[in-house]
RNA sequence: CGGGCUGUGGCUCAGCUUGGUAGAGCGCCUGGUUCGGGACCAGGAGGCCGUGGGUUCAAAUCCCACCAGCCCGACCA
């Protein structure tokens, strides 16, 4: 959007009575309608002090058990929870809000890159499921399977499925088989290609171990599925969406990731070649933040997707699919946050800054909430990135330090905090969440509202900076097999505390060796880097050559 | 799907061995006092003790079955 365009987030359109109620009932919103878009800012460093905090908001910590902590986390900033259903979750509102904003802006870089939305069928008849023997192979044990339609009452006054399906249907687990019967259908000549669809979905994944938003039953994500006219085009098509990945997680998730090739052992079931990201997060483990997997003529062969080609002749269309999940959600999480809730990404933030209008004594009530209310507005008219900025004013009648603590564990960005005395200068306390909770900045109103954007760039980029860091100072270079088994054992077998991290260590090439470290420690390659100087050197296990060093750790 | 543990107000749990009218803390509601702050005082709401069956005059408590969850193994975005 430009400045000028129309605003979808004003609400010019109400009535005065609806604006009213809005008013009354949702004053989190302010008495005025967002305004229009303002300038954008660009990124500088914002020094602020730093003070240490004692007690946590979350335990317990991170360091004495991160699995729980995760939890907590997720719990306390209200992000989802645990449904009567096994393994399914409730994302809340605030858990939904920062995968729209990561929807909203994968899916513009999509767009841009010449890709369109579409929709397909929940529901994959067995038949065309079980054409690709390896897809099968890899998914069978996972699937939900539709017998039946219709329910019946029973004299036992239970219902019961009534009738059975002549063919059983599969809940999809992935969408290749479903998606290519059609583009079977469309493709005919060359000229048909190449087709570069995405579709927005919920997938069902029967899995044992469920786990909130990093492994649950059913999840939502995007999936990616083209098809192109030559080997050279799927697989650079493979290598943009990997190359977009990146970017998003870099840019907009402030999260660093390794990327490269998955062994033949670690691949997507059917595919030729799966691209990967693997993030670290906090208690050093590697997780799959995103895949790009070039299907060769695999799946065009299983379903059929011919096309005449240049010289005449029929020819199977090369394919790709690739796609990012909810799981980034949960991996946002344990990339970024501390030991007093969730820290988010500015980019992400569905709140951005929160105002917290301090009223101590009623007579200096209503101006400290007009204060709020006009710099929340004139806030609204700013964008940061990509869109206006998102502004909420904490009118709640909460006593304490209440609200405050729900917003750190919320993970807010920036805090405002503005009182009576603050109004008398015209200043405002600045609490940043990259930053010890207790610290605050004392900051002129119209200083912070010309440099908010700016700020929120900075918080955006010392959160890469610190998880970059992190990532760098464990992972090693590795080169003989005892300091392998030493990087990944932990000192206390009964209670493991936080070790390892990613070794980058040379390798045969060989399935037994990688089936040997993973039955011993637990630990698989998680990425073989392609743009990486490949070295060569010798197998750290078996001493044969080796052409380059991989990147090995315990993951999710 | 195998092995171990656990199901008691929204949350964390006590009570169960030795059956006898359901408890605590936190949270929630109301009132008050505080308040640039996760405060305090008082009052209050909320539970057929996972489900079904059995034993018994009587079951949260004993027995059986089932269901769900957690941890450990095989799978995964």
């Amino acid at each position: 959007m430009t400045q000028g365009d129309v605003n979808p987030a004003t609400t010019d359109y109400l009535d005065s009575s609806s604006r009213l109620n809005i008013a009354q009932n949702r004053p989190w919103l302010g008495t005025e309608p967002p305004y229009n878009v303002g300038p954008f800012y660009e990124t500088t460093i914002f020094p602020m002090s730093t003070l240490a905090s004692t007690k946590t908001a979350i335990s317990p910590r991170r360091d004495e058990d991160f699995p729980e902590w995760y939890q907590q986390v997720i719990r306390a900033a209200e992000l989802a929870e645990p449904s009567d259903v096994r393994g399914c979750m409730v994302i809340r509102p605030w858990g939904y809000g920062i995968w729209e904003n990561m929807q909203r802006q994968l899916d513009a870089m999509f767009r841009a890159t010449g890709h369109r939305n579409a929709y397909f069928p929940l529901f994959i008849p067995l038949s065309y499921f079980a054409k690709e023997a390896e897809h099968v192979e890899g998914f069978a044990k996972e699937c939900a399977v539709v017998t039946h339609t219709r329910l019946e009452l029973e004299a036992d006054g239970r219902l019961k499925p009534g009738s059975p399906l002549s063919e059983p249907l599969v809940v999809r687990p992935t969408s290749e088989t479903i998606i290519g019967a059609s583009y079977a259908k469309w493709v005919q000549s060359y000229r048909d290609l190449p087709i570069l669809l995405n579709q927005w979905a919920n997938v069902v994944r029967w899995e044992m171990r469920p786990r909130l938003f990093l492994r649950t039953t059913e999840f939502l994500w995007q999936e990616g599925h083209t098809v192109h006219e030559t080997e050279e085009q799927a697989r650079a098509e493979a290598t943009l969406i990997l190359g977009i990945y990146e970017r998003f997680a870099r840019e907009h998730l402030a999260l660093p990731v390794f990327t490269g090739t998955k062994s033949e052992s670690e691949k997507f079931p059917g595919a030729v070649q799966t691209l990967t990201l693997e993030a670290m997060v906090q208690d050093r483990k590697a997780i799959q933040a995103g895949t790009s997997h070039f299907l060769g003529q695999n799946f065009a062969k299983a379903s059929g997707i011919q096309f005449q080609n240049r010289e005449g002749k029929q020819e199977f269309g090369w394919t790709t699919s690739w796609g990012m999940t909810t799981r980034m959600v949960g991996t946002v999480v344990m990339m970024h946050s501390d030991d007093d809730g969730l820290v988010l990404p500015p980019r992400i933030a569905p709140t951005q800054i929160v105002i917290l209008p301090i009223t101590p004594k009623e007579d200096t009530r209503v101006k400290v909430l007009e204060a709020c209310d006009a710099l929340a507005l004139e806030l609204r008219g700013k964008r940061f990135a990509d869109a206006p900025l998102e502004v909420e004013v904490d009118r709640r009648d909460l006593g304490g330090g209440v609200k405050n603590w729900e917003w750190i564990k919320k993970g807010v960005p920036l805090r405002l905090e503005i009182g009576p005395r603050d109004l008398e200068k015209n200043s405002a306390a600045v609490s940043r969440r990259d930053q010890p909770v207790k610290a605050k900045e004392s900051m002129k109103i119209d200083e912070f509202a010309a440099r908010a954007p700016e700020i929120l760039a900075s918080i955006q980029d010392s959160l890469h900076a610190r998880a970059k860091n992190f990532r760098d100072a464990n992972t090693q270079v590795i080169s003989s097999k005892k300091d392998f088994y030493d990087f990944f054992t932990p000192k206390n077998s009964a209670k493991p505390e936080i070790h390892g991290g990613f070794a980058l260590a040379h390798w045969n090439g060989s399935r037994e060796v990688e089936e040997q470290i993973k039955n011993d420690l637990k630990v698989t390659i998680r990425v073989i880097p392609v743009d990486d100087s490949a070295e060569p050197g010798q197998c750290i296990f078996t001493g044969e050559p080796s052409a380059r060093r991989v990147i090995w750790a315990k993951s999710y």
